[in-house]
DNA sequence: TTGCAGGGGTCAA
DNA sequence: TTGACCCCTGCA
């Protein structure tokens, strides 16, 4: 069948679908946005998404998603995997530099995931000062204690707890998945989502600052965390989530000096405009797998 | 083998 | 503006 200009068909277990373009399940799922996908060794990628597990294949155009009908494609995966949307348009408009260029190049597979925002909010708290190896171990100590196990292929997944079940979890149930100090900020976090103080699902219909802000209020929540919730959910694109790696990216390559947080955004927010997040993401892989700025 | 620095930030003083 | 923070890994 068609669906919104890809050839698609269900196999078995399987969707196919043809004419995929920018797509590269490496540069996807291991350019930083999510923590829930597991490389396989032929470099297929296995995850949990809304209670759904899947593997993501994809080659010479062509994306195979195993373990789902056509109607998981169609209410889950075209949209988690932006398929809507043409990436070759955005590097087009981005390509403003040598260095833009080059890292499209290097990274030119990536697409930004649109992940459930709750999801990402914990992550991104687990991940200040944090590796990703230990992020992944936490995320998936609290979904397996937590979350809702589903089989595939004669392995157990997990899917990702709500706020209900971490609250009610406790602090010291929280602490044996080695979240570190991380799991006060997480236990409080699910509180004030269960109780309504900050609704997570009126960021989308708020300008980028206020959304911002409303994240902000929650504990192991600043600027950095909050644009990453607000790029990896979907919500935004007009933000540049600035870690150490795009600082030390941005100073090399633009600045050829030490630049501050404010003075990174500010050239961010007027040099890409509402790609930034694009930007940042083409950018943040390149630096991090070439260690840019490491000397 | 043991010890120590430091990591995709945030908080509190 | 600066140090502390859990825990783990890498490297003397």
């Amino acid at each position: 069948m068609d669906y919104k200009g890809y050839k698609v068909k269900e196999e078995k277990d399987r969707v196919i679908v043809e004419n995929v373009q920018d797509f590269d399940p490496v540069h996807i799922f291991e350019c930083g946005q999510c923590f829930r996908w597991v490389r396989q060794p032929d470099n297929s990628f296995t995850g949990v998404v809304r209670g759904k597990v899947a593997n993501i294949s994809y080659q010479n155009g062509t994306l195979v998603i195993k373990n789902s009908s056509l109607k998981d494609f169609q209410d889950i995966w075209f949209e988690y995997l932006d398929l809507g949307r043409d990436y070759g348009k955005i590097k087009a408009l981005l390509d403003k530099d040598e260095h833009m260029k080059k890292a499209m190049e290097y990274g030119y597979g990536i697409r930004i995931l649109k992940q459930d925002l709750w999801e990402v909010l914990i992550s991104f708290i687990i991940s200040a000062n944090n590796r990703i190896p230990m992020i992944m171990k936490t995320v998936a100590a609290m979904s397996k204690l937590y979350g809702d196990e589903i089989q595939y292929d004669g392995m157990a997944y997990y899917s990702f707890p709500g706020a209900d079940k971490l609250f009610e979890a406790g602090i010291e149930e929280l602490e044996a998945c080695r979240g570190g100090f991380r799991c006060k900020y997480i236990l409080n976090t699910a509180r004030m989502v269960k109780n309504g103080e900050v609704r997570l699902e009126e960021l989308e219909g708020m300008d980028t600052g206020k959304a911002r802000e409303e994240l902000m209020k929650f504990p192991g929540v600043g600027p950095k965390v909050a644009d990453c919730v607000l790029l990896y959910s979907g919500t935004k694109q007009d933000v540049f989530p600035t870690d150490v790696w795009v600082k030390r990216v941005m100073e090399e390559l633009y600045f050829k000096r030490e630049a501050s947080f404010k003075e990174i955004q500010d050239f961010a927010s007027s040099y890409f405009g509402d790609l930034a997040g694009f930007a940042q993401q083409y950018l943040f892989y390149y630096a991090r797998e070439n260690r840019i700025g490491t000397k």
